[in-house]
DNA sequence: AATACGGGGAC
DNA sequence: GTCCCAGTATT
């Protein structure tokens, strides 16, 4: 185990004429390599929540269309107050963690209902909001209404980590507790808005994760990790997660011209979006599956079927699962459908929201098998 | 303090 | 393949 030097010498106070220089290099910086981005075109609180929403988790060139259309569909937290959910899903569908679509929606109703349709400018008040935290809080209020409020996310936590060289867990409630001070005591009196944008515009394109451009910082040389050596072998920012191998069926339970179509439960993962009946399956290859399909598709949906041929197979990752998901062709036999389920003609399957998975089955059975064949 | 929540970009 | 991303809510 690598011996660090005393956490206490990170706890100091930052000395004033270091934070004026930091900020002024910083600013100057910014002036010169700020992004054009969608959501910097204007300070309207609405548009500066929406996109930090987007932005949860989710890297900026993924968010610019989804945020350009999304601003078209709902100018306004009225018309987003105003929207079906099932429509503010089908503009999320593809950026994942769709528990932000369905807080965002929610939040914008308990704006209008309690704050007259004025997206609150304090960090408390916005705390009160559905899947608005402390970073997000603090980013509306710094960035849109340019009053002071700390920020703290994955690029400002790298960079302040390495500015003090922080020899703790970054990622540690110390650690966090501590980062949070520092934002709050860089953060100058005025300006804050550009200074917050800045800050992170500098994580994002030079104090990168990897191979940062320290030749090329501003803050090269008030930078204490780069003074010690130590910019590359901090503590990282981010916990690794492990995967665990998963295998799952989705089966195309076909009556006539339709397909059997449910609604993923606000308790389970995709609440809210379609897909096709799915589960996990125990049984091995296609020719073992087909009692077992049989009996799950009719558990999940309420529908006897004659499971056939498989139609495809799809890898993919989701959370900490890396799914091996078969496709099964089947036709209807009998029984009437629960709940959350319907028949859906192919062609309206894009009116839907689905998870990724059920949209790249739902593209494939455009085709014929013929076709799919020669797709690969 | 740990875990759940998605999907894709970059290397 | 791995790592990472303008986090939040729940347990």
């Amino acid at each position: 185990m690598t011996r660090r030097s005393a956490p206490s010498a990170n706890e100091d106070p930052l000395d004033a004429e270091w934070k004026r220089s930091f900020r002024r290099r910083l600013l100057a910086w910014y002036a010169k390599h700020a992004r054009d981005l969608p959501w910097r075109r204007s300070r309207d609180p609405y548009r500066v929540w929406v996109s930090e929403v987007m932005l949860q988790q989710t890297q900026v060139e993924t968010v610019r269309p989804y945020f350009e259309r999304f601003m078209a569909a709902f100018p306004n937290v009225a018309a987003l107050a105003e929207a079906d959910e099932q429509a503010v899903l089908r503009l999320w569908e593809g950026l994942g963690y769709y528990r932000r679509a369905r807080s965002l929606h929610a939040a914008a109703k308990q704006v209008v209902a309690d704050h007259a349709g004025q997206i609150p400018g304090d960090v408390a008040t916005l705390l009160t909001l559905a899947g608005v935290g402390r970073y997000t809080a603090g980013a509306i209020v710094s960035i849109a209404y340019d009053r002071p409020a700390p920020i703290l996310e994955a690029n400002t936590i790298r960079l302040l980590t390495r500015l003090i060289a922080y020899n703790g867990e970054p990622t540690s409630t110390a650690g966090q507790k501590r980062l949070w001070a520092v934002a709050e005591e860089l953060l100058p009196a005025k300006g804050c808005s550009t200074f917050n944008q800045a800050l992170m515009e500098l994580g994002a394109l030079v104090c990168t994760p990897a191979a940062p451009r320290c030749e090329t910082c501003p803050a090269e040389t008030l930078c204490r990790a780069r003074a010690e050596g130590t910019v590359e072998r901090l503590a990282p920012t981010t916990k690794k997660l492990k995967f665990t191998d998963a295998r799952e069926a989705a089966v195309v339970v076909r009556k006539g011209a339709m397909v059997l179509l449910r609604q993923c439960g606000p308790d389970e993962r995709w609440a809210g979006l379609w897909d096709f009946p799915r589960f996990a399956i125990d049984a091995e290859g296609p020719l073992f599956a087909k009692d077992e399909l049989r009996d799950k598709v009719r558990g999940q949906t309420g529908v006897a079927c004659d499971p056939g041929a498989l139609i495809t197979t799809i890898k993919h990752g989701v959370t900490r699962f890396r799914i091996t998901l078969e496709c099964y062709e089947a036709t209807y036999k009998s029984g009437r459908l629960n709940g959350a389920t319907k028949w859906v003609r192919p062609a309206d399957l894009t009116e839907l929201p689905l998870s990724a998975t059920g949209r790249k089955l739902a593209k494939l059975l455009q085709f014929t098998t013929k076709e799919r064949r020669n797709k690969g």
